[in-house]
DNA sequence: TAGTCTACTGAAAACGTTTTCTATGACAGG
DNA sequence: CCTGTCATAGAAAACGTTTTCAGTAGACTA
């Protein structure tokens, strides 16, 4: 009873059936490569026996495992962890099991997690944006399977890639403050180097303010991604030579919520002073008191998209390569 | 070069070094079994031919695969996110992948899924809470493998659990209004039977309160668990039958985050007019106006433990189950 | 009617390890 | 000097599939 799972094994349902190993896994595998007479004997048989092929051994014999790897920076952003459970609950539905692997945007350690991975065989990668190490690249290129990058489309994809441009997403939040009325503008972003993805919509944003007459951005380095460097940042913002600015953009919600906290304790008002936003729609940001206006990408949809892509691809290898941009929307609510 | 990772198998390595097959699986997983000569002869060659075995043929013949199974409600909860990321950061020093599953507090998934990790034969199966079906039970006894049940400890594991008691966060979050002087309390969850560690909760909160003198208690279910959730609870509780309460507790922080700005909205002073407690300290709670009293369980902790004592009972499997409570810290802040 | 195809099927060879079983030589005890 | 033990190592049998290769029977073509 209790080992049910483990008890038939392939060479059972044979016998049962009175069909070859080799019918039984062509059967189950590649039903129309039968006659209907052989497949009905075997599906009868692995029924009635509760078979479940070994993932384990037809691995080892097939091109590549019922797996998908997935690299991601970190679980500590509630999109990816948002967009990784939608990806895997979708995988799961064609029978593929998803491996996870966290590098914290450190190269060495996301090269390390994708060798390990690919030692297992994956019938497909996933790995987040699009700017990797020589040896990520390298590896992604030996990999025998196709690869999906996630969470931007800016740039050359290795295969297939869906996610966002976050180059619109800085222009966007450039236009929103501008379009305020703001014209002395600050963009917030962790340190340097550490999200690639952050810097990008840091620089469009930069850009998009300077080619705008009479408005100036500047950039501001907070300590991390969290809300204390949020809270810290409006303090510092609040010193700097030739006062405050009037917009602030943040790279992340959480920062921008760190910010528009501590602009409440410092009676600041928002957006009346200082206009806020954000980039992220976290759950919070529609409750906050001002409710915070910020940038939503569709990250429920590269899930979808991801799992959607990675079933089609398996069943059509010949199929190719795509670029999905799951878009971006401005949330305008009260804080800008 | 691009491909290396895939190029070595054993029999190269046993070519190389001048050994049987048998000798090469020796020295590598057991070095002690071998002749120190035997053994750096192997090691060299391995290390030379950049060798690394693959996981899958060795998990068809062994009797375990270097993978652990974490089954999961959710990834919405940044605590599971967060512990999940840990363990995983965790179990890959020790050369183990970790393979997920999100079941939502579906009893029907959760067994689904374990029997689809199951087939993978892993070498550990972790599960979420110590509340499981017959069929989830059977399936755990059935497992060739050591348990883990993670985020509670009150019952009876089936092997080992690492969690702390969701009884003593109940009774922390009615002692901590009690003792403000508050006697009109309020437990909000989400709907009945969703998650039966915040039914718990509810039941000690309740369960104190009953037992404290001329004090009440009633449970709330709001819709869900989120900051909407919270922020309709608060408009509930103020049209309530004999008044608004003076104490509420929220099962989640997110629900008691929407509440404490719903309440700014209407211009109810926390903690002055009602006091507001949470639960799980979100990032967030620390900087919300007023900051948000609430219950932190060492989450990052329950990660860290369980990698540990998995690591540990692979090395030895006649270690006896462990039973870890990481604690529950009361954080005191504004909102109560 | 012979010959060529087509549609199925089974035997057997992978896949790359782990592990059991057996063999060898060295060494200690009697 | 014989026997039993021990440490070490190799041969070979798993592990449970997929896939290639070859073969058979029947259908179709000329």
């Amino acid at each position: 009873m209790s080992d049910t799972f483990a008890a038939a094994r392939m060479a059972d349902v044979a016998k049962l059936a009175g069909v070859s190993l080799a019918s039984v896994s062509r059967a189950l595998r590649a039903p129309d490569s039968v006659s209907p007479g052989t497949r009905d004997r075997v599906q009868r048989a692995a029924a009635r026996l509760g078979y479940t092929p070994s993932p384990i051994a037809g691995s080892l014999s097939a091109t590549c495992a019922p797996l998908v790897g997935v690299v991601m920076p970190s679980m500590a952003n509630a999109f990816f962890a948002r967009s990784f459970q939608v990806l895997s609950e979708g995988l799961e539905r064609a029978g593929l099991r998803t491996m996870p692997g966290f590098h914290e945007y450190d190269d060495t350690r996301e090269a390390r997690i994708l060798e390990a991975m690919l030692h297992w065989k994956p019938a497909a990668m996933v790995v987040t944006g699009l700017n990797h190490s020589r040896r990520v690249l390298a590896l992604l290129a030996g990999a025998n399977c196709p690869v999906f990058e996630m969470w931007d489309i800016d740039g050359h994809p290795v295969d297939s890639a869906v996610g966002f441009s976050n180059a619109e997403a800085g222009r966007l939040a450039a236009q929103t403050l501008l379009r305020r009325g703001c014209r002395d503008l600050v963009y917030v972003t962790p340190p340097n180097a550490v999200d690639p993805r952050a810097a990008a919509r840091a620089g469009a944003f930069l850009q998009t303010v300077s080619v705008t007459d009479d408005a100036r951005a500047r950039h501001l380095r907070a300590v991390d991604r969290t809300a204390g460097a949020g809270a810290d940042a409006i303090r510092r913002l609040i010193d700097l030579d030739g006062g405050p600015p009037d917009g602030i953009a943040f790279s992340g919600d959480a920062l921008a919520m760190g910010a528009l906290f501590e602009a409440q304790r410092l009676e600041l008002s928002v957006p009346e002073r200082i206009a806020i936003v954000g980039y992220g729609d976290l759950e919070f940001a529609g409750y906050t008191v001002p409710a915070l206006t910020t940038l939503r990408p569709a990250h429920d949809r590269i899930g979808q998209e991801l799992a959607a892509h990675i079933i089609a691809r398996l069943a059509d290898p010949g199929r190719s390569a795509v670029r999905v941009d799951v878009g971006i929307d401005v949330v305008v609510r009260e804080s800008a």
